[in-house]
DNA sequence: TGTTGGCACTCATATACTTTAAGTGCTAAC
DNA sequence: GTTAGCACTTAAAGTATATGAGTGCCAACA
């Protein structure tokens, strides 16, 4: 079925609804808040009209229409307006991100933004085609060493490696220049491999200090997820009035993977929006998330999405 | 009232029973859940005889009796028992804290095992008498340095500072030696200060460069809170029941320094154990804070408090 | 023919009332 | 001094009823 103007219009309303109420939604309510021109017999003959052909769904027979998979689809592809940004939150966006810091840290600030913005969690990851610059060691003392990886791109990281015995100067030059020769560009996203095959290489010149100085690197590398959400805000919304489904909820964010498999999945686009129940992922049912893939110029790619809670 | 041996056993079994429950305590649960020789109606004697001398406290007539501030130090004071760890915790222990990265990331590692371990929110400070033994710059970029603070104590702490102009690398040199010789020796305590005085002393020779990087250096030393609590836990501990009482918990601990404040005030002894009604804080009276000051071989000084929640 | 007012119907929620069970205090007996 | 027993209290659980937000459908209307 092909929808009119004012099926439109009312299944619009009823997303929107929902989405910031949490329960279901009925005629009068959409003619009041959202002064549709109609009476609330001809909105509920419409909304019956959008049951039939699966854009709502009835709890039970007395209770108002809740949006089904399909409606959220329908309304994110066709009917979702560009809300423009107040000025206050302007405001706040300009005064929360500084620009101090490497390209990552800005990143992260952007997430935590986000994630004030819209009361929700915000995970972010960064899935690198940006290729190694440079390693740097710096000898903290005898037996400690920050290792700095500088990327093209403009991202620094850094990691500490406690070593076993201690280690003379001209050992830290050797090393730079072996892991340098070995590493530089290197997409970080390859950087487990290549650090794996240096050892093989290298390890009966260097023993066991080249063996600590990867692991070190290879535990920093691996942690390249973020998640920014206030634990206060998220219990604010209506969604989460009863604990056990904040309980779901925070568990569900606990088994990070998730989330990643289900973006793996689905990649084309800029904006995309994913609805938990359309994912064969029982866990993600009730949510929907929100994902944007940001390309920097310096070829070097992020992610950024934002979870939500649809059904309660 | 000096409290005998029966009233001491009954006293701790309320305490007990009431920070795993969260609800009343009464006769008969003592004597069947604590195995106690006493008939409920003896008991019930003596819990009146401990509420008439400030110990217990009673919701209403018909319920069970809940511990009061006096009963709560009382048992802390007198009654608390060294509970061994269990062979799964120390297992649990031995396994999550390895010994890569400086002081502080093993520290970081405690802090979250003491709040998986006991399901209470952790919150790690650290206050340093350590002092600064140098300073180095790493060029990243023309306008990116990497600024390494590393301590006599053994912790490394970085900051990336972005600049606005290219910077030769004599000046990278010169500005490592002016650092060097303004701050080493200073505890990380007064870096705030030594480094206006840094400012305000060289700004001519080194114009914006420095402010940057001083910027950069005050932004890093000063967030040196961490809190680990993981949500699904807390919700899932009986006074969360309400997702008002979690979002109070949550908006308690985003106020961090209620817990700051509230510990200055009490600073002697190793182990210290603050009921929230003792202190004034409002915000703090259903809770209790246990800390814990621990201070490392090479004077560095943390302390490590832990949450729980009381009354409900 | 599309729209609307009206009405009978449904059902979750709210309210009022009753029952139950966990708890107490007190007394008399051991 | 301890305990069994009993009357009493009260929160919570259960039950019955009322309320109201919602629906579907029909007849009247523009």
């Amino acid at each position: 079925m092909k929808l009119d103007d004012r099926k439109k219009k009312i299944l619009s309303s009823v997303v929107e609804d929902y989405i910031t109420t949490a329960e279901p939604v009925g005629s009068k309510t959409i003619m009041d808040k959202y002064h549709l021109e109609y009476s609330s017999a001809t909105i509920r003959n419409e909304m019956k009209l959008l049951e039939e052909s699966g854009y709502l769904e009835q709890p039970h027979i007395s209770a108002g229409r809740v949006p089904s998979t399909k409606g959220y689809r329908y309304y994110v592809d066709n009917l979702m307006k560009n809300n423009n940004l107040s000025m206050l939150d302007i405001n706040y966006i300009d005064n929360s991100i500084t620009s101090y810091g490497d390209t990552e840290k800005l990143f992260e600030q952007a997430a935590e933004v986000v994630s004030k913005l819209l009361s929700r969690p915000t995970l972010l990851t960064f899935k690198s085609e940006d290729l190694l610059e440079s390693v740097k060691i710096v000898k903290v003392s005898e037996k400690l060493l920050l290792i700095v990886l500088i990327s093209q791109g403009g991202t620094v990281k850094d990691c500490i490696a406690k070593l076993t015995d201690n280690i003379p100067d001209e050992t830290v030059n050797e090393l730079t220049n072996v892991l340098n020769e070995n590493l530089v560009g290197t997409p970080l996203e390859n950087l487990n491999i290549a650090l794996n095959k240096v050892i093989e290489k290298e390890l009966k010149s260097f023993s066991f200090v080249l063996g600590q100085i990867c692991d070190s690197i290879k535990r920093e590398i691996s942690s390249t997820k973020k998640l920014s959400s206030s634990v206060e805000t998220i219990l604010s919304l209506p969604e989460f009035a009863d604990v056990d489904k904040a309980k779901n909820f925070a568990n569900m964010l606990a088994t990070k993977n998730i989330i990643d498999t289900t973006l793996e999945k689905t990649q084309e686009g800029e904006l995309g929006i994913i609805i938990g129940s359309e994912s064969q992922e029982l866990l993600l049912k009730d949510y929907s998330i929100i994902s944007l893939n940001i390309e920097t110029e310096d070829k070097h790619l992020r992610k950024n999405f934002c979870n939500k809670s649809k059904k309660n």
